[in-house]
DNA sequence: AGATTGACTAACC
DNA sequence: AGGTTAGCCAATC
């Protein structure tokens, strides 16, 4: 086990929201930040890349706002993310040919 | 306790 | 259309 420290609360929400993603959706950072009462895309994103201890953080549902898949693992493009994108796919999430994540299939929170 | 970074986004040029 | 600057929040050094 994991000498990690124990979650913040922050970083508690964070996963919460996360996990409140359906399968075949994602979501973008600022919409989850906006959820968390956050301006700060980047606090989420710290809280992601702090802690991706737990496969119950589906990470892999979370892209940038643009609708490009980076983040995953701190890059933009690569055969690791492009993995992901088939993963999500498989859930799925529609792909443009441009690698563009569908409008669709972005999720919403409740208010 | 203070300064720096970091998986972002929007605005400006 | 593309590159750069600024703003933001929290964790880490």
């Amino acid at each position: 086990m994991p000498a990690t420290r124990p979650p913040t609360e922050f970083e508690n929400r964070v996963y919460q929201a996360i996990r409140t993603i359906p399968p075949g959706k994602v979501c973008t950072y600022g919409e989850l930040a906006r959820h968390l009462a956050c301006r700060s895309p980047r606090a989420v994103g710290q809280a992601l890349r702090r802690n991706p201890f737990a496969p119950a953080t589906p990470c892999h549902r979370v892209v940038g706002g643009k609708l490009l898949p980076g983040g995953f693992h701190g890059m933009t493009s690569g055969p690791a993310v492009h993995e992901k994108i088939q993963l999500l796919r498989a859930e799925g999430v529609s792909f443009s040919n441009n690698g563009r994540i569908d409008s669709s299939c972005i999720h919403h929170f409740p208010s």
